[in-house]
DNA sequence: ACTATGCCCTGGGTGC
DNA sequence: TGCACCCAGGGCATAG
């Protein structure tokens, strides 16, 4: 699942193997047709080529390539995507999707295991990520903000973290870190969290956030960095996953439920409502 | 306007 | 061993 820091890792990596390149040839594979949103995959594959890259950015869990014809190819990996740089010669995996062939002879493969991932290719990457709000590394993703996105929401507080139009980039494994690192329980009701958990709340998604990034995202399933390789922060986590085993903080078992439609971890005892 | 649910997809795990 | 079933979940559409 690439999230915030994993995405992040990858932008840092492609970066210096991309920036200045050009794309030679894109060819998107049988089965993989659903990754071109914006036009029919022959159209995506004829739009791509020859185009050089400019820059990496990155808005939340969307990866922005920008173009030297102005527009961006923003892509997403969802849940199973990655885009790992390989030799030319390497054999495909199992479930490469596209193959970008670039001019220095090297190449990009695109792996997605459930189809789930996305490309667009727009003249403004807002066309396609319409719902997305501040990044949650960003200067605009601030305790008051966080604050006026909990104030009067019926909805729990991991559900209000899921949002991406509230902190872009956190998915299911960082706002599980979060709520444990700030002590708070994710069913909580948005609305009764005020302005000292919120604060709290802010500082433990920065935290998490930076703590994976530093460690190069969490491999708990098919994620892989820019080169092909596993993060290395899933064995840190705190409570992703670990249910049944102690609580670092206080011993308790960790506890597993579903909230806010997907599988939530955390302590009983020391993660207050 | 807000909230909850189902869909997309496929491999891996479980239970019989 | 084999098979049916369920689960994982990001973002979106739809329903209530």
């Amino acid at each position: 699942m690439p999230e915030l820091p994993e995405v992040e890792t990858i932008r840092r990596d492609l970066t210096p193997l991309l920036v200045g390149r050009r794309v030679a040839r894109v060819r998107i594979h049988a089965g993989g047709e659903r990754l071109a949103v914006t036009d029919p995959p022959r159209t995506l594959e004829r739009r791509l080529q020859g185009r050089g890259v400019v820059a990496i950015g990155r808005q939340g869990k969307y990866l922005l390539l920008r173009l030297d014809d102005g527009l961006t190819w923003v892509i997403h990996l969802r849940m199973t995507g990655s885009i790992v740089h390989a030799l030319a010669d390497a054999p495909p995996g199992r479930f490469e999707r596209a193959r970008i062939d670039l001019d220095d002879g090297a190449t990009l493969r695109f792996n997605d295991l459930r189809k789930f991932g996305t490309w667009h290719l727009v003249e403004d990457a807002a066309e396609a990520m319409p719902h997305s709000g501040p990044d949650a590394l960003s200067e605009a993703f601030t305790p008051e903000w966080l604050l006026s996105r909990l104030r009067g929401r019926q909805t729990s507080v991991k559900a209000v973290l899921l949002d991406q139009s509230v902190c872009a980039g956190v998915g299911n494994i960082y706002a599980d870190e979060a709520c444990w690192i700030a002590s708070i329980d994710p069913r909580t009701e948005a609305s009764r969290v005020g302005l000292t958990r919120a604060k709290r709340l802010h500082a433990a998604v920065l935290e998490t956030l930076r703590a994976s990034l530093a460690d190069r995202g969490s491999s708990f399933s098919d994620y892989r960095d820019g080169l092909g390789a596993e993060g290395l922060h899933h064995v840190r986590v705190h409570v992703f996953r670990r249910e049944g085993q102690p609580c670092e903080r206080c011993g308790a078992a960790i506890l597993k439920a579903r909230v806010a439609g997907r599988g939530t971890h955390f302590c009983p005892r020391c993660q207050r409502k």
